[in-house]
Parts: C-alpha cells; sequence; structure tokens
DNA sequence: GACTTTATATAT
DNA sequence: GGTGATATATAAAGTC
C-alpha cells in the first residue's frame, strides 16, 4: 500500500495564502506567501480595518485564506460583506491530517495539541447576534477556548500540515479533501449568516392545525388535552402522566396492555381503545416540544431561521447541527420553508447519492448501469434482480447498513451475486473494521483507531482462558465496528461529493449579478440580499434562496455543479448524480 | 442542585 | 439471547 516516495513533490500551483493572525497588541497581521512558502509581504491592521483590507487583498489576487479557524472569522468578514473565494481551515484541516491513513505516521502530529480543540458551541449563537465574535475578537478572550490564532501560531501549524501533505501518498487527492471541508467551514458560516427563510405564520398554522391555537404559558393545547382525557378513560386512570414512560408503562400494564416499552414501534397494532389517543398524543407532544410555539420564539427571528451548521461534526464527515435541530426538521414544518416575497427557493436533492457513491467507488459496472440516468432502485427491479423498487430500496441500504437479518438480509446476498464489485468493498471494509483496522473515504478521510482496550479485549476473548459469554460479546462489538467502518466509507464519500457539489455551487452563485434595490431580501443580510445564495444544506439536499429573475439560472448551476462534483471526484466514471429539482415560492411537504 | 443517563422522537 | 449506519433534541429519571 505505501509506495516510497523517491522525490519531493515539487509545491502545488496555485493562488498565494494569506494568512491571518493575532499580531503584538490587538492588532491582526495579514501575511502573504507564495506557493512556495516564501513570505512575499506582510500587513497588519486593527480589527476595524480588517474588512477592507481583506477585501482589497480579495480583489487583487484571490488567495487562498489561511484561517485557524473559519468558523470564528467568517462573522467578522461576513459583517463587512467580504466573502473569500477560498480558504484553509487549519483546525479542520489538522483533524482530517491526524488520522488520515494517507498521512505516513510520522507526520500526523503526536499527542493531541491545541489545534485539536473542536468546535465550541459558542454561547449566543442565536439571533442575529453576529457580533460576539467580533467581540471576542476585540477583547482576546476566544484564545482561551479555541485553537491558537496567532499568526505565528498559524504559520507555523500550515507549515507543517503542508509538510505532512506533501508526504502523503496521495497529495492531490487530499487536497481534494482539505479544500472541500475548509470551503464548507466557509459556507456553514454563510448559511448562518443568511438564515433559511422562515413563515412564521404558517408554522403557527400548521401548529394550530395539529394542536389547537397556542395555549397560556404551562398549559397544554386543547388537541393534546382531549387526547389525554380519552387515553386517561381508556386506562381508566385519571391521573397517570403520560410523559413519563416508566409511569405510562405501568399503567398500560394494569390495563392489560402487555409491551415492553411505550415506544410507538410496540404499541402500533396493539388492540386496546387506549392505543389509538395515546399514539396522537405522542406524535402531538414531539410537535410541541421539539418544534412548538417555544422553538419559533427562541429560533426564528425576522423572518429567518439561523441554526449553527457544524462541518465535519460527524466521524464520517457529515455536518452536524447545534441549536434548533436543523437538521431533523420534521417533514411536517416543511412548507414553513417560504421564499422572501419576489424571491424563490430552489430545492435540490440527489437520488440515492450513497449507491451511487458505492457503484462509483467501486467502479461497478452493473451497478452505474443500473443508476444510469434513472431511479437507481426501478433500475435493479428493471434489471430483474428483485421483483419491487421496495426490496431494492430494503436490499441497497441493508448492503450499506450491514443488515444480515429479517427483508434486508433475504435480498442482500442476491445483490452480492449481481453487484460483486460494489458488495465486495463494502464487505471488505467491513471485515477491516471487524479486524480492528482503519478504513479510509475515497478522498481519505480516515475512520479513528480503535481503542488499545478494543483489541486488548479482543485478543483475549480468543485466548486459552476466555468464556463463552466474553467470546460472544468479542464478536458482538467485532461485528458492530464492522458495520460501523462498512457504512464509514459510503457515507464518508458522500459527504466529500456532497462538500464538492456545494463548494462549486458558492463560487457560482457569488457571480451572479446583483438585483435592484428594491428586489432584495433585506433579511438576509447585506451580503446575502442582493443575489442568489445557498440557504440550507442537509447531507444530500440543498436550497437556495434565489430572487425569482435567477431562479431557473440557479437550477441550472445545481445542476452543472452536480455533474462537475461527480467528474471531479471520479473522472472518467460513466456515474451520474441526478437531481430532483424543484423552484417553488414554499418547500413542499414530501 | 448540578450533572449524567435513558427513552423516545426526528432527519439522512 | 442480540442481529441496520450516522446524528440532535427533549424531558424524565437516576446519580453524586
Amino acid at each position: 500500500m505505501a509506495r516510497a516516495r523517491l522525490v519531493t513533490a515539487p509545491p502545488p500551483p496555485g493562488p498565494p495564502l494569506c494568512v491571518l493572525g493575532r499580531a503584538e497588541g490587538a492588532r491582526i497581521a495579514v501575511r502573504t506567501l507564495a506557493p512556495g512558502g516564501t513570505i512575499t509581504a506582510e500587513q497588519s491592521c486593527g480589527t476595524a480595518e480588517l474588512p477592507a483590507l481583506a477585501a482589497r487583498l480579495e480583489a487583487e489576487s484571490a488567495p487562498r485564506w489561511v484561517l485557524s479557524d473559519a468558523a470564528a472569522w467568517s462573522p467578522v468578514l461576513l459583517r463587512a460583506g467580504v466573502t473569500p473565494a477560498r480558504c484553509h481551515d487549519l483546525r479542520l484541516v489538522h483533524r482530517i491530517l491526524r488520522h488520515s491513513e494517507l498521512v505516513p505516521a510520522a507526520e500526523r502530529g503526536g499527542g493531541p495539541t491545541a489545534w485539536d480543540t473542536p468546535h465550541e458551541p459558542e454561547e449566543p449563537a442565536r439571533g442575529q447576534d453576529l457580533g460576539a465574535t467580533l467581540f471576542e475578537l476585540d477583547c482576546g478572550s476566544s484564545a482561551s477556548h479555541g485553537v491558537p490564532d496567532g499568526i505565528e501560531e498559524a504559520c507555523a501549524e500550515l507549515s507543517r500540515q503542508q509538510q505532512a501533505i506533501a508526504a502523503a501518498e496521495d497529495p492531490a487527492r487530499l487536497r481534494l479533501l482539505l479544500a472541500a471541508e475548509s470551503a464548507g467551514a466557509l459556507i456553514a458560516a454563510e448559511l448562518q449568516a443568511a438564515g433559511i427563510p422562515w413563515d412564521v405564520a404558517e408554522h403557527d398554522r400548521i401548529l394550530t392545525e395539529a394542536l389547537g391555537p397556542r395555549p397560556s404559558p404551562g398549559t397544554l393545547p386543547s388537541r393534546m388535552v382531549e387526547a389525554a382525557a380519552e387515553v386517561r378513560e381508556a386506562l381508566d386512570d385519571a391521573t397517570v402522566s403520560l410523559d413519563s414512560p416508566p409511569k405510562l408503562l405501568r399503567a398500560l400494564h394494569r390495563a392489560g396492555i402487555d409491551v415492553p416499552s411505550t415506544s410507538q414501534w410496540e404499541l402500533q397494532g396493539k388492540d386496546h381503545p387506549a392505543i389509538a389517543p395515546l399514539l396522537r398524543y405522542k406524535k402531538m407532544s414531539r410537535l410541541l416540544t421539539a418544534n412548538g410555539w417555544a422553538w419559533l420564539d427562541e429560533w426564528v427571528h425576522e423572518g429567518r431561521y439561523r441554526p449553527v451548521y457544524v462541518p465535519g461534526g460527524v466521524v464520517t464527515g457529515r455536518w452536524a447541527s447545534s441549536g434548533g435541530g436543523a437538521l431533523q426538521i420534521p417533514r411536517q414544518l416543511r412548507p414553513a420553508l417560504r421564499a422572501d416575497p419576489g424571491w424563490r427557493l430552489v430545492s435540490a436533492d440527489v437520488s440515492q447519492l450513497e449507491p451511487r457513491v458505492l457503484a462509483a467507488m467501486s467502479g461497478d459496472g452493473e451497478m452505474i448501469a443500473a443508476g444510469a440516468g434513472k431511479d437507481l432502485y426501478s433500475g435493479i427491479v428493471e434489471a430483474g434482480i428483485v421483483p419491487t423498487r421496495q426490496e431494492a430500496k430494503i436490499g441497497v441500504l441493508g448492503a450499506l447498513y450491514g443488515g444480515t437479518t429479517g427483508d434486508s438480509g433475504r435480498v442482500v446476498p442476491r445483490l452480492r451475486q449481481t453487484f460483486p464489485d460494489a458488495m465486495a468493498l463494502v464487505d471488505g471494509a467491513a471485515a477491516t473494521g471487524e479486524r480492528g483496522g482503519t478504513v479510509s473515504t475515497w478522498l481519505g478521510r480516515s475512520s479513528p483507531a480503535v481503542e488499545e482496550s478494543w483489541t486488548l479485549a479482543q485478543r483475549s476473548a480468543f485466548g486459552p482462558e476466555s468464556t463463552p459469554a466474553e467470546q460472544e460479546r468479542a464478536r458482538r462489538t467485532a461485528r458492530e465496528r464492522g458495520r460501523f467502518t462498512r457504512n464509514f466509507v459510503v457515507q464518508g464519500t458522500a459527504a466529500e461529493w456532497a462538500l464538492s457539489w456545494m463548494a462549486a455551487l458558492r463560487l457560482r452563485l457569488a457571480a451572479f449579478p446583483e438585483v435592484a434595490a428594491d428586489e432584495r431580501a433585506d433579511a438576509s443580510g447585506p451580503v446575502f440580499s442582493r443575489r442568489a445564495h445557498l440557504a440550507f444544506f442537509l447531507h444530500d439536499e440543498v436550497i437556495v434562496h434565489a430572487p425569482a429573475a435567477q431562479a431557473e439560472a440557479a437550477a441550472a448551476a445545481i445542476r452543472e455543479c452536480a455533474d462537475a462534483a461527480g467528474r471531479l471526484l471520479f473522472p472518467g466514471s460513466p456515474i451520474d448524480f441526478p437531481l430532483d429539482l424543484s423552484i417553488t415560492e414554499r418547500s413542499a411537504e414530501k
């Protein structure tokens, strides 16, 4: 696997690097480096002058901005309307390099350093309070809990990272990943700044329809009160709490309903008059507590929902979010996403992203053909492999997740016959994981290594003095890890595709012309009110908020960038990534 | 009382 | 006797 490198890779061609960092006093230094690493210029300014200086350098040379943590620096720049085209996020890059199998172990860095600081969920991350980070920059408190942000520390870390990248097995591939990850950091900051256009009245209407009118504080909405009364009546227990699983479970047992838990899945199908109202109550309770009026008050201001996105927040490279459950917005509330007057929502999601990514990674011609230009699951049906689309879907998901029982267990062996290359890739990843090994995505993000205790437990379980229970437990944890690594390679590569898609799209949209002053969507802020911009991202789906006149062009850009992402990751592959795309004023409940 | 764990819901 | 991945959020219950 590891090929000897006989020559040092030449420095990559490309734009100059501008490293941003704190200098003496309250100054901020901007150090310009040629691609080879030599310093060609250095300037400094106060915080207030930074946006002007950054805007000038951006216009002059479109550098790659080297930022200790784009999440911390972006708000300062965005407030002043500066949107860097490219960046290198030292914190995110550090995390990838630390684990990547493409990087020789000696170059991955020793023990944890200040650069391993995880994303800090910023305290006032709600409302339009983008000034908080600027304040932190002013008073210098961010250094205490964030990554280092001094100019010398940033340059030293950059230099260390460049050395690790140059020593990597496939530097060009790794650079793609690092550029995509860094672009993601800029996109996340911009998504938060722009916000999701949110129709409070529509949200309130959905809540009122489902729950009854907004109740006074401390009381339940009328339809929940009614459902609760029906449940208590049917259980013949006038006081039982429906919100406490243990108490509810005991009450169900007293009424002769034999269920192991109070979950929806166990309840449905039981024949008892309490079941139907209880299930209704649970649905309503979920809506009220997760996305009710309190959520609306807390998270939506001036027609925008501004969640905090956390790029790379999931081990596989997927994004996480913090605040308001942005990635779990129930489909029921989708109609509350509504474009501003005169604007449109251009929504696009990739059909079967993960199976397509698997087909491309493995070069499985049969699987690529099954999805060519159409629904991949239907393609599997048409090829005569399974009788129904539903079975095709269950089988493919079983292959990605490691399902061995039930319906997926029955279908997966047939897929293994039909798509040997694709299945060999995920099966291989699972086998590596079961052995305690590390697997990597297409561009080189690697799964975390197992704990030493895990390896020891596995070893001892198969030694002479182990009990059957010990062996069984070891086998189970090994299989669990196999399912994790099996899924890691596909989910992680899909995340890389999605980042590449958005990174390209972001640059395309930024080049759109500005609309006239009276056509702006002011709530999106000074930067994003003037032209089509990204407004939402969810793993395989984007929503662009666009002036009506730019909606068609935005849709075309979304499609072209999906094609471009496919070619970037899988050059020469016939794989395609068809989109479901729509231009609407209001997001549709799917 | 502050903190952690469990149960249950949601998304892909 | 367990048998499908990755997550976040809430509230109740458990722990110190």
